[in-house]
DNA sequence: GCATAAATGTACCGTAGAGTACACACTAAA
DNA sequence: TTTAGTGTGTACTCTACGGTACATTTATGC
């Protein structure tokens, strides 16, 4: 094996900043090379396809992350208040409070979205379906589950697009307690 | 004068549309002459900076589009409930229920937002401005007001983000009508 | 130690990128 | 009818792009 004990799992969290900062399109290699500190030679080694697998490889460990983090214990979890408060403490801390944007939401808006077209689907799909589902248990008829799940996911994909536009975390963390509040009230309000 | 009378505003709304589509990084200059029809002898005429000028009189002229239509309409309308009808109306016009992404936003999550720093930062402060003083007069409190505001406004750009993701405009349609009638609620709700 | 396979660095390829130079076309006013 | 200025097309530069080829290095199981 080599000099450098570099596994393909370890430059994913990188290149998952390195396309954040850049989009996909406006990431070169000669960045992901600067940003991995791997050559050439080992990214086609570990992925073949070049840049779409790359993202390809970032997208799933995005979507693994949210799954075991948040949509299950949403689905999961026998209290779904605990299930909605964790998904909230979640989303915050890997959102960084507001300082990061999501890939995901950030690929849906232009073509990049065609060219991974399933993943950004199902990722909301997932998202919104498991929130719709803990909602639901905690007392919110189906179809205001339902409502409410889509705008709490659009809010929270709204309000980083905020954050970032002021150059101020606080606003995500604003839009975010709110929210909560919101899901937490329960149907009535 | 030319052969093609072209002028410099008639290319911007085709220029809009292929940003939009590609995003700034994404969005090469061949596309831009096969989409606005001119060549580069005429494109970098009207724009001397090259892209950057192009995209700046595109976001200038979203700002100036908002401005007239939503934003002027929100502040100085005397029922500031037709303010608020009114602005939902023409967002939902704008965005094309839900078929069209907002450029302001999409250049906000990337690194395209260091180039359009100010403007991408100024159209969504006056943006929630406008609103959180259309709610203030209409019987919100000011800091109801403001909170309400940067609610509406995220959630608009989140179901833009949401929508296409899903390839699904009614998406934006659904949310944009809950947020249309917690606006138009009133304060108490 | 030696074979094997997994990594790695370097040099290279063809292409498409943004931007420039400039001659030409056209129009309108003098 | 000249002239001046505004568009326009073409051909060009130079750079960076994504991707390939391949020889070389390294670690480990044998």
């Amino acid at each position: 094996m080599p000099r450098e004990i570099a596994e393909r799992c370890d430059v994913i969290p990188a290149l998952g900043e390195a396309f954040r900062e850049h989009g996909f399109a406006g990431c070169s290699l000669s960045e992901i090379t600067r940003r991995t500190g791997l050559g050439k030679g080992s990214l086609y080694h570990f992925f073949p396809e070049g840049k779409q697998e790359m993202a390809e490889a970032v997208l799933d460990d995005v979507a693994n992350w949210f799954e075991t983090n948040v949509f299950a214990i949403l689905r999961e979890s026998p209290d779904p208040g605990h299930g909605i408060t964790k998904m909230f403490e979640e989303v915050d801390r890997y959102f960084r409070s507001g300082k990061r944007i999501c890939l995901v939401g950030a690929f849906a808006l232009d073509d990049t979205r065609d060219r991974f077209e399933t993943r950004v689907n199902e990722y909301f799909t997932a998202w919104t379906r498991a929130l719709a589902d803990a909602l639901k248990r905690n007392g919110f008829a189906a179809r205001e589950a339902r409502e409410t799940a889509e705008d709490i996911v659009a809010g929270i994909q709204g309000a980083l697009v905020l954050a970032r536009s002021q150059d101020d975390p606080t606003v995500f963390t604003r839009v975010l307690k709110r929210l909560r509040e919101r899901a937490m009230a329960g149907p009535d309000q």
